[in-house]
DNA sequence: ACCAATATCCTTGCAATGCAAATATAATGG
DNA sequence: CCATTATATTTGCATTGCAAGGATATTGGT
C-alpha cells in the first residue's frame, strides 16, 4: 500500500510540474507588477503570498528569458551583504502581454470549471 | 502597429499553449468521469462545453499516454460508418489520479488569485 | 468493381518549459 | 585567510502540446 500510494505521489508531483508551465510567467508577471523586486525577494514573497515554492533554478532561466522577451526590465544595486542584488520590473510591453495572459488565464480556469460541473443532457 | 500586434498575439499563442500542459489531462479525466467516450467524441463535447479547442494530434498521443499510466482503458466498438472507435473510460487508479489532479489544480488556482490581489504591507 | 467521401484513429518530430545540480560572485565575521 | 551567507547563472534532461501526414473502415455513386 505504501509503495502504492508514493508511486501515485510521484505521479501526482510529475504532473504537477507540468502544469505549472505557463502559469510560473504569469505570476512572476502579477508579483513584479507593483514595484521591482530581486530573485530571491521573488521566491520568498511568491511563498509567502501563496503555495507555491519556486527554486533558484526554476527562477532565474525564467527571468533571463522574460528579459529577453522585454517583458521585464533590470538594474543592479547592492544588498547588504552578499552577490550584488538584481531588481526587476515590468515593461511597458510586459503590462500589455500580463492583461492578455490574464485574460488567456481566466478562459481556461472557467474551461476546466465547466467541464467539472456535470454534463448536460444530449 | 498591426505588425507589433501580431507579434504579441503569436506570443500570447505560444504562451497559452504551455500553459495548457498538464490541464488536458485533467480536462480528459474529468471529461471522461461520467461515462466511457471515443476520441472524436471527446474533442466535439469539450468544445462544446468549455473554449478549449484540442486536435486529434493533442488528443490521440494524450489518451494513449493515459492508458499506459492505467488511468483509462479502452474496448473496440462499431460505430455507423467510419472506422470502428474505440471507448475510452477512467479506472480505479485514474479516478485516485483525478482526486489528487482537482486537489492540485484547486491550489494553483487560488495561487494565482492570491497573487493577483494587490499586495499587503510589510 | 472502382473511386470519392466521411469518420475515426495513429505516428513522427519539433519547440518550449520546469527543475535539479553544480558553479560563480561578493561581502562579512571569525 | 577561511567559512558562511546572500545572491545570481549555467547546463542538461524529462515531459509535454501540436502540426502534419498517414492509416483504416464503411458507405454511396457511377
Amino acid at each position: 500500500m505504501t509503495q502504492e500510494q508514493s508511486r501515485l505521489d510521484d505521479s501526482v508531483a510529475r504532473w504537477e510540474t507540468q502544469l505549472r508551465k505557463g502559469v510560473l510567467e504569469l505570476v512572476i508577471l502579477l508579483t513584479l507588477r507593483e514595484r521591482e523586486k530581486y530573485g530571491f525577494e521573488l521566491i520568498s514573497g511568491i511563498a509567502k503570498r501563496s503555495s507555491l515554492e519556486l527554486s533558484e533554478g526554476t527562477i532565474y532561466p525564467l527571468l533571463l528569458r522574460l528579459a529577453k522577451d522585454d517583458l521585464i526590465e533590470s538594474r543592479l544595486a547592492q544588498g547588504d551583504g552578499g552577490a550584488p542584488r538584481k531588481y526587476y520590473s515590468v515593461t511597458p510591453h510586459g503590462r500589455r502581454m500580463l492583461d492578455a495572459m490574464t485574460a488567456g488565464w481566466t478562459k481556461l480556469v472557467a474551461s476546466v470549471d465547466a467541464l467539472t460541473a456535470p454534463e448536460t443532457d444530449r
